[in-house]
DNA sequence: ATGGAGAATAGGATACATTCCTATCTAGGA
DNA sequence: TCCTAGATAGGAATGTATCCTATTCTCCAT
């Protein structure tokens, strides 16, 4: 077993090179606002992050914290946990069906797909809890916002 | 080619009969505003939703529709799309995972499926776009909120 | 059909996560 | 060391979603 320590370490060092290759500054915040979110595996949200790293910088604002957890996500450095965040959506259609997701214009599309382990659930989410629904979520970017070019969402 | 009209009408009598087995009064707003999802395929938000049945309804309020939006998916009748809503949440594990989400308590699990086929890209999603990642969601009840017993949320 | 009880609604008030604004500051290259 | 674009702090603003409560309505029993 691996020092969670050591993780950390490897994951910083990877986490600086790449600000650097993407023209991102290495501020003391950024780095500790990463450095929280790496030591743990419960998906925190922002403002458990941002109560953490205040202990260690007790004047981050709470802008900061959000700010850098939405650019990095865009960097592709962290992800956000389900679908980027806007308003709730609903879909009447309970047969068994996947998502396609537009990260740029948040166009959701149903799709079945042809196979049909995509449909089952799997055994290593016992080990959690008791599973009553599985889907595939696609993230990409649908041909209207791919046509439309641009690197950043139209909004 | 199906006529719309009539999968309505189907979609219209199957809520009926799910509200009478289940209690729910069929008021009105609330059968509304199931017609108003069943008759897209958009994945509307409640606003949008509130619009399109305002035209009919011109009185109905922004809770009502709030309300039995959330009251249909907690019976089933409905989904919500993506995780149910709650604050966003980050992630610095950028491997190759999928999650399992607890819809009482909202704790989140990352797992490894040993089936590779639910880490491949389907190819029906190419019909929307350019897709850039996938992964399971399943979603149903962790151990502690199971031990806790309880048929609603803690919260 | 009619009355009553509890569910459901309208409308306004409220909560709260997230984003915006702007003056100030800082990282990193010249 | 100096400069400049990028980054931050702090507070204000935004906007989705929920709460509150008086009123209305559904539906079952009479």
């Amino acid at each position: 077993m691996k020092k969670p320590h050591d993780k950390i370490q490897t994951a910083m060092a990877g986490f600086r090179e790449a600000c650097e290759r993407q023209g991102l500054k290495l501020t003391h915040q950024r780095l500790e606002i990463y450095r929280e979110l790496a030591a743990t595996e419960e998906h925190p949200d922002a403002e458990t992050i941002h109560r953490r790293v205040r202990r260690r910088i007790p004047t981050i604002s709470q802008d900061t914290v959000y700010r850098n957890l939405k650019l990095l996500a865009e960097e592709g450095l962290i992800s956000i946990v389900g679908m980027s965040h806007e308003r709730l959506r609903f879909d009447a259609n309970m047969g068994m069906h996947h998502h396609f997701v537009c990260v740029r214009c948040g166009l959701i599309r149903d799709f079945c797909s042809a196979d049909s382990s995509a449909s089952t659930i799997p055994d290593e989410a016992s080990t959690f809890g008791e599973s009553v629904s599985v889907h595939l979520e696609v993230k990409g970017v649908c041909h209207g916002c791919r046509a439309r070019r641009g690197g950043r969402k139209p909004k």
